[in-house]
DNA sequence: CTGATATAGTTGCGTCCGCAATCATTTCGA
DNA sequence: TCGAAATGATTGCGGACGCAACTATATCAG
């Protein structure tokens, strides 16, 4: 009873694959609190921001946002809420679409992104990039693009 | 006004980095639906039985459950109570140090294990493993590893 | 031995999020 | 042109989590 069932994972692999859990967790904290402490500003408020501002015409529809940021319509909604009432980001209707919304950067959020932005990518490269060899950035980007290469369910 | 701050991130480490949490968050969402869908058992429902069905003693400290599952205390605390609600785990007082907690496996906590683990490894194996070259198990876990092995803050 | 401090776990409270239902608008078929 | 279906976004509701405060037990200094 010392081994596991046939599709029990090898060292290598429980390592490949638990240590990308306990990585992207640690990753995300770390990046996450040192946006907030620095700048109050939450990670996903962070992205909403940096969508918008690299936007052409500077806004997104919500939908967009949402499947941008990996968040469910409601929860687009409700984080477009909070950075309303903090004054950073407006939503307009869309004159092609009298259904759909345009979010925008208010001059406030603006000056909020540009404020965070630096610190933030400089997190991403000290905790995260800069601890990679150059040809393993090359490798990950193509690991990840296969992963999500498959739209449906993979064999 | 058409390139970005000198932090800015070359496109190969933007893959790199987007890719990763792209990736996780898909890989996340379909093992969880998959254990959810046919054994009714939540991702992290699941890792505490896991945990659990392979200690030594067939118990686990609450507090060495949370740091497993990268969870607060109250975040175990509130799990154990779902599990324990649900009749697949226990707890019983620590006979060396009356403010520990066993957390142990019930029978149908054991069965539900059982029946759950092979369809869990293999969805690993399906969504990620089988899409991974040997070589690349080997590089993916010394990433993990070195970005894991700083304990505080990196420089 | 006793009081101060540390540790294990739980509870109150607030936040963030997803699902399902809903409303408004657009698009499509007959 | 008109009703049906689709689409964009919001809201009600409930789940899961973290932080801070709390209880209970253990440990340590003197």
């Amino acid at each position: 009873m010392s081994t596991q069932s046939p599709t029990a994972l090898a060292p290598r692999e429980l390592a490949a694959w638990k240590g990308m859990l306990a990585a992207h967790s640690r990753l995300l904290a770390r990046l996450d609190a040192e946006l907030e402490r620095d700048h109050g500003l939450p990670l996903t408020s962070y992205e909403v921001l940096m969508y918008l501002g690299d936007a052409d015409g500077g806004h997104l529809r919500m939908g967009e946002l949402a499947d941008r940021l990996l968040l469910s319509r409601s929860g687009i909604t409700r984080l477009a809420d909070r950075l309303e009432r903090q004054g950073l980001i407006g939503r307009r209707r869309c004159e092609n679409d009298g259904r759909g919304l345009y979010a925008y950067l208010t001059p406030a959020g603006r000056d909020k992104l540009a404020a965070a932005r630096p610190a933030h990518l400089a997190g991403v490269r000290r905790h995260f990039i800069s601890r990679l060899a150059p040809d393993e950035i090359e490798e990950l980007g193509a690991i990840w693009q296969r992963l999500l290469a498959d739209e449906a369910a993979p064999a």
